[in-house]
DNA sequence: ATAATGCGTTACATATTTATGACGGTATGA
DNA sequence: TCATACCGTCATAAATATGTAACGCATTAT
């Protein structure tokens, strides 16, 4: 559940308190006064989440919002707007600019903190810390452990030791199971966007995650799609008979 | 879930069916009805979280909220807003300036009730004063004394001396055992939000942690998790099956 | 069939992250 | 006031994770 979020807000007093309540909750917290300012940071870095107030001295939220949508780099981010008022028509506008959520000021960090791990898990499931378990294969990102049911049913189910690049790997793979995904897409979403990396590279992090799936005979679950990409699948793909 | 509650409320009606309900609930009550007479209160006896009336008659609310934040003495001492409906919700600049919750007049005192005991459970969990028992630990909060049952079974629990910031580690760490905690997240929460720490400190009062744990043959209880932080966990982190 | 492409695998130098012991400063208490 | 306990930082060692290149096999295209 930590995630990198902006937060544009002129108000120095409420950024801070907003702030302050995301980084006890471990979130990583960028702090943005003008539009301006957050766009160079999100140039730098990518956020996760974008806290968004209505009203910026230099360019409306909406305005910014409608920005961070329309470039390709910042379209799939997701968006919570602040606001002062309580119009209805706020609201419309708000989300029509792209908006996943709004809060009206005042709010209760209990509120914000909900919302915020509301949208995350509509936007990035994989950041949300919900155990995934499929073919097999408990993945739990709280105590970050996964465990691996023994195939002959009953007894113990196994524990996986993976380093952290394979760990976050097999989380992304088994919140998307079943969906192919490119060496490019892995590299983003993963290692993150700005890095330069190889895209072989992807596969040796493969491997080394096989390699830890091979010790509980689990290794089927990770797929090579050919000319595509990698893919966390329950089915078998080919190799049928045996 | 005994606690000691500061009510701040100058309607005196208001005031003493607060009082009343939170009394029947097993609360001890201190009431004010300005500011200048919390503050009073507030330093003769150190209230577990504040009932905060937003508009008072010397000191707006806001600003005694801000007061009790910057002082060391209350500045972790939780504060509920009491907000009367009527009020124009834009006047009210923003989050409650450290507000842990707000409610809004009127409430039922079962809504009351409800939010005092998830902000504090929310707020000091590992302030509860249960003795926290776990892998042959036993963590006393009253007596500030933590004991390790012998590995070799039975024979007399041996007495661990541990430093004020390893206690509230390990306090911390067993109250939410199994769970995986950054270096930043265990300086909020055991250090203090405002800090300017390295989070390498947090390493090292790990290894004094563990020093004293291996006295008694417990070391392996506090696991370091590469890349994310550290853990107290039963389960041993190694290998699992042979 | 032969070439071209894609993938798996391994080895290895490098980078990054942790562990640890030492040090000086500060608070605490006798 | 002196002695002790604690704390935060640093330097260095140790551990382990990471990215690449290289090589060989498998699959696909020509």
């Amino acid at each position: 559940m930590t995630a990198t979020i902006l937060v544009v807000e002129d108000e120095l007093a409420i950024q801070e308190l907003i702030a302050l309540n995301l980084k006890k909750a471990g979130h990583l917290v960028l702090c943005a006064e003008t539009a301006e300012q957050a766009v160079k940071m999100s140039n730098s870095v990518l956020p996760d989440l974008v806290l968004l107030d209505w009203m910026l001295p230099d360019m409306s939220g909406l305005e910014f919002a409608r920005k961070l949508r329309r470039e390709e780099r910042t379209k799939d981010i997701p968006i919570i707007m602040l606001t002062a008022r309580t119009q209805e028509s706020d609201k419309i506008s708000g989300l029509d600019a792209g908006a996943d959520d709004y809060i009206t000021k005042p709010f209760s960090p209990r509120e914000l903190l909900a919302r915020i791990k509301a949208v995350l898990r509509r936007r990035l499931p994989e950041m949300s810390d919900e155990v995934i378990e499929i073919g097999g294969l408990k993945l739990d990102p709280v105590t970050h452990r996964v465990y691996a049911q023994a195939n002959d049913n009953n007894i113990k189910p196994e524990k996986l030791l993976l380093g952290p690049t394979e760990f976050r790997l097999l989380h992304f793979l088994m919140t998307y199971a079943e969906r192919v995904h490119s060496r490019t897409q892995l590299l983003n979403r993963i290692w993150g966007d700005h890095v330069f990396i190889e895209d072989r590279t992807v596969d040796v992090h493969i491997r080394r995650l096989r390699k830890s799936l091979e010790s509980v005979g689990k290794e089927h679950l990770v797929q090579t799609v050919r000319g595509t990409g990698y893919r966390f699948s329950v089915e078998k793909s080919e190799e049928s008979v045996e």
